[in-house]
RNA sequence: GUGACCGUAGCUCAGUCGGUAGAGCUCUGGAUUGUGGCUCCAGCGGUCGUGGGUUCGAUCCCCAUCGGUCACCCCA
């Protein structure tokens, strides 16, 4: 019989890495709060034409890279690769973008058929911000500005660069393109072959090929600024003036396009070299057009996505987890004879319910006291608990310090858990 | 889709110029009948990725295949 395992690409968290998880997760949640923004929860399926009308048909994610599938209605449905178009499409269809703005943010798995490598699954995880419904660079500036809060609460905003670019509207941006592909267009023996085969299908991707080559040939060609009009050189002044205001600094990329058909104006990445080749953490942008692209009313909006993965990678790879993570207890109960082991489960009820935000896990399973003591300190436990036959027989427990070097106490049961409480509080 | 490298114990790896394998960590027990971390001893644990070929004999050599990793491409 064939060994069953997980698909290629899509990975399992286990018990030793949900709590990075839910550390990361738990640090989002809390700075999304403070700026006011709210959670939405969509499907991980969408009929296909959201994506393909929403991103972009002739975009790699729409060509090659999605799962897509008839049910058994034969409808074409699609995994979602990315968050952006399925939350436009709920705020539309539940009447959300009706003349007012919204704030909203969400977190889940993406799916794009790719190879996997360093950075890049199968299935990854996304947290999205978007916001709908303001025209002004004031809330790009603050969704940037909250990016960069979020790497200093992750302690990562030394390896962290900012790249940001305006691709203007999309007259502006079809009169650059024009342009830019007459000048490649009379130097095509030079390009690479991608290159070459986007000049016709999408010649702005051509300006972050990473080909030495391509790139020097770039170096003389018509810049994406100089062809800016007059409202997006506002808008993107706007931008960086508050930027400045923040202390937040950026560097104006030209070449920063980015590989969704619905960005204009503002676009920017969130780049790290710390990761190898996959080196984007966060990215985002402005895309105006899209809610009315797909079936809405126009409506501004803005938002960016970060790579899960790819932080909890960079906050590994710089050293910035705190260590208690691995730490599944705060308090362990060992037991010794028969009549303890009948009085342990209340008693631990008991506690749990006097000290309700401490970790108390009682041992299971048998074994002898050393072993159980053992396992009190791999849990990473401040204090176990030790009830043998002395400490039942006066309703008592015995208290050992595992981390510091406080003598150990018998408490009546009555007096543990108020016992736990000051001193945990006082290592924590 | 293309390329390079790699598959030996749960994990990290050694090894056999071809004679069916070993260490460290983990786990269990003991040295220390009720006291963890350090040390020492013992034990548990392997179709050497899979299939075929060469050979008296293959974990080792050859071919294929599957899987993993990294890179191209693309993006979070």
């Amino acid at each position: 019989m064939a060994k069953i395992t997980g698909i290629r690409g899509m990975n399992d968290v286990l018990p030793g890495d949900s709590a990075r998880w839910q550390y990361l997760e738990n640090i989002v949640r809390h700075l999304l709060a403070q700026y006011g923004y709210q959670e939405v929860r969509t499907p991980v399926v969408e009929q296909t034409p959201v994506f393909t009308r929403g991103i972009g048909e002739v975009t790699d994610i729409v060509e090659k890279e999605m799962y897509t599938f008839e049910d058994r209605s034969g409808d074409s449905l699609s995994l979602r690769p990315e968050g952006t178009a399925g939350c436009v499409r709920a705020m539309i269809e539940n009447g959300l973008l009706h003349n007012q703005t919204q704030k909203v943010w969400y977190q889940g798995s993406m799916f794009r058929y790719e190879r996997p490598q360093k950075g890049r699954y199968r299935q990854f995880n996304q947290i999205g911000v978007e916001t709908f419904g303001l025209t002004g660079p004031d809330i790009d500036a603050e969704l940037i500005v909250l990016t960069a809060r979020l790497w200093k609460a992750l302690g990562i905003d030394h390896a962290v660069t900012l790249q940001l670019n305006s691709l203007g509207t999309s007259e502006a941006r079809a009169n650059y393109k024009a342009a830019l592909v007459d000048y490649l267009n009379s130097r095509k023996d030079q390009l690479d072959e991608d290159s070459q085969r986007r000049l016709s299908t999408n010649p702005m991707r051509i300006l972050d090929s990473k080909n030495p080559q391509t790139q020097a040939l770039l170096s003389e060609a018509p810049s994406l600024l100089d062809w800016l009009d007059e409202e997006s050189k506002e808008h993107f002044a706007g931008l960086t003036s508050r930027l400045d205001a923040c202390g937040v600094s950026y560097e104006v990329n030209p070449r920063l396009v980015r590989g969704l058909d619905y960005y204009g104006k503002t676009a920017f990445e969130w780049v790290t070299d710390a990761l190898g080749a996959q080196g984007t953490v966060c990215g985002g942008g402005r895309y105006d057009g899209l809610v009315e692209q797909l079936g809405g009313k126009s409506t501004p909006a803005v938002g960016f996505a970060m790579g899960v993965e790819r932080l909890l990678l960079l906050i590994e790879a710089l050293n910035q987890f705190p260590e208690d993570l691995t730490s599944t207890a705060d308090v362990y109960i060992a037991v010794m004879g028969e009549k303890a082991e009948q009085v342990v489960m209340p008693w631990a009820e008991r506690l749990r319910t006097d000290a309700p935000n401490l970790r108390i896990v009682a041992h299971n399973g048998g074994g002898g006291f050393k072993a159980q003591m053992k396992k009190a300190d791999k849990s990473g436990a401040h204090f176990a608990l030790i009830i043998g036959d002395d400490e039942v027989a006066n309703e008592q427990v015995a208290v050992k310090d595992l981390r510091g070097d406080a003598e150990q106490v018998s408490l009546p049961l009555a007096d543990v858990a108020n016992h736990l409480i000051t001193k945990i509080d006082g290592v924590n």
